[in-house]
DNA sequence: ATGGTAGTAGAACTA
């Protein structure tokens, strides 16, 4: 039996509706992890995509800023919206989807961006990134409530050299340093969490999901940035079929700064 | 080195 899993942070559900209406339309994922909806719950639109399929619905959103949900055409069970660093956000909603033969418990995160100084004795915003990762540390691949575990989201850190497109430009700039960096990658590690985007495309390829709003032209600067990730149970990897980072996403009209990505599994 | 754009708002925040 196939599950296909997509990701993408759309910045506001509701103004970019119609795009997220033709990508369900044209990839039809099981499962769709949305970030940055900027939508309150009681202002979703449920109804529009339930139209689509997605019958299942479960969104942690507030007004104006961050917020997630996650759809679905098949059956959810809402496990958890966890509130990090008590600050009211949010940017968490995990849930168990029924995969057929295998019950997959699904995280759908939006870390904090962590503002332009990284430094977080001067900068609060990046002390609460770090703060959010640390509580982040007790979100394992291996978990008792399901067979097994996939995290998705806005991770708003480029890990590797190549998930940026200049790795010494980008040292000392926030979602690539090496604070941020090494303390991703131990948490990934350090949980059982697989890559599973760099299981499927090389570690050696430049692979990006962000490009800035602000370059002149996006396309021929290509000056993006991988903040977007799927991670997974390493039992995971022998099932997963295919990877798909839709870069041409960022051409659309009015698009989002961030691309999807969807994963491909088959369980039979 | 700076400023560039976008969204929610309806000024100033976040990214």
């Amino acid at each position: 039996m196939p599950l296909s899993i997509a990701t993408w942070n759309i910045n506001s559900v509701r103004l970019r509706l119609p795009l997220v209406e033709s990508f369900l339309d044209d990839y039809a994922p099981d499962v769709l992890c949305l970030q940055e909806t900027k939508c309150p719950d009681d202002k979703f639109p449920f109804d529009a995509l339930r139209k689509k399929g997605y019958e299942a619905i479960e969104v942690n959103g507030q007004k104006g800023y961050h917020g997630v949900a996650t759809l679905s055409r098949r059956p959810l069970q809402l496990v958890e919206k966890r509130e990090y660093c008590a600050k009211g956000d949010c940017r968490h909603l995990s849930v168990i989807v029924d995969g057929g033969n295998k019950r997959i418990l699904l995280h759908n995160f939006y870390v904090p961006a962590g503002g332009d100084e990284p430094d977080p004795d001067i900068n609060p915003k990046f002390r609460h990134k770090l703060d959010f990762l640390e509580e982040m540390q007790g979100v394992h691949a291996e978990d008792d409530r399901a067979d097994a575990a996939v995290l998705v989201g806005d991770l708003n850190i480029a890990p590797l050299e190549t998930d940026v497109w200049s790795h010494k430009q980008l040292l000392k700039v926030v979602s690539h340093t090496p604070v941020e960096t090494e303390t991703l990658e131990k948490l990934r590690v350090g949980n059982g969490w697989a890559d599973l985007m760099r299981t499927a495309i090389p570690p050696e390829d430049k692979l990006y999901t962000w490009w800035s709003y602000r370059a002149r032209d996006w396309n021929a600067s290509d000056r993006g940035r991988r903040l977007d990730h799927i991670w997974g149970s390493p039992s995971l990897v022998p099932h997963l079929t295919g990877m798909d980072v839709l870069r041409h996403a960022r051409g659309w009209e009015r698009p989002s700064d961030h691309v999807p990505v969807i994963a491909r599994f088959d369980f039979s």
